[in-house]
DNA sequence: CTCAAGTGCAACTTTTAAGTTGCATTTTCG
DNA sequence: CGAAAATGCAACTTAAAAGTTGCACTTGAG
């Protein structure tokens, strides 16, 4: 499981998708409908909803002949569980850490 | 604050930062101990150490003559915290439009 | 004091990600 | 049944990150 968390956070590592994910939150939409309220191209939308589907943060699905993207807001909570976990875990080694160097 | 939570995730999405954090777990050290125990040079370490130190994940200080690092678990939980709202905020935006969508 | 350990700086190559353009293909709405 | 909208695929260009090598500088341990 922590081997497919890097690549979440690598996805989460850019601005334009950070807008993309932004956009999505108005609504379900597709990469043509992205693409008019951003300045990038289509092409540039698509390859970063497929990053983003790659990773569990969006899921598609087809509507006429479109294909909308909704953001998928348990896997961000699952993300931050598993960061939270990390943060604590390293905060007990320093404690335990700081406690061995007062006994001394 | 937002803006600074992108490069955090960048910094996050990397393995070798990976393995330096986890490394930097079993007590502080410097870049050369690190580089020595890591399939990378010291420089490589070096480079990836002051992106960790840009975005508060790791901070340094002296002893002797070498300069050691640390982590800092409490920059990992505030991102931890950050992300968990974004997602409570997606799943409500979502619990919503399905509201609307069931009254229909 | 001295010299090796540790660090810092800079130039360079390699790799990968981001973005573009162009065209082919599908398909559903009218 | 067409024609426009939407998507998919592929090649290409930047742009940026990762990693290397080499050398200069500092400084503290012996």
């Amino acid at each position: 499981m922590t081997s497919t968390l890097v690549p979440v956070f690598a996805a989460l590592g850019d601005d334009t998708r950070w807008g993309i994910l932004s956009a999505l939150g108005e609504g379900d939409a597709s990469a043509s409908a992205l693409a008019d309220r951003m300045p990038v191209s289509r092409q540039a939308i698509a390859k970063h909803l497929a990053v983003l589907q790659e990773v569990g943060l969006v899921e598609s699905h087809k509507v006429g002949r479109e294909v909308r993207f909704r953001v998928v807001g348990s896997q961000l909570a699952a993300t931050a569980r598993h960061l939270d976990a990390v943060g604590a875990q390293w905060d007990r080694r320093l404690a335990a850490l700081k406690r061995v160097a007062e006994s001394l």
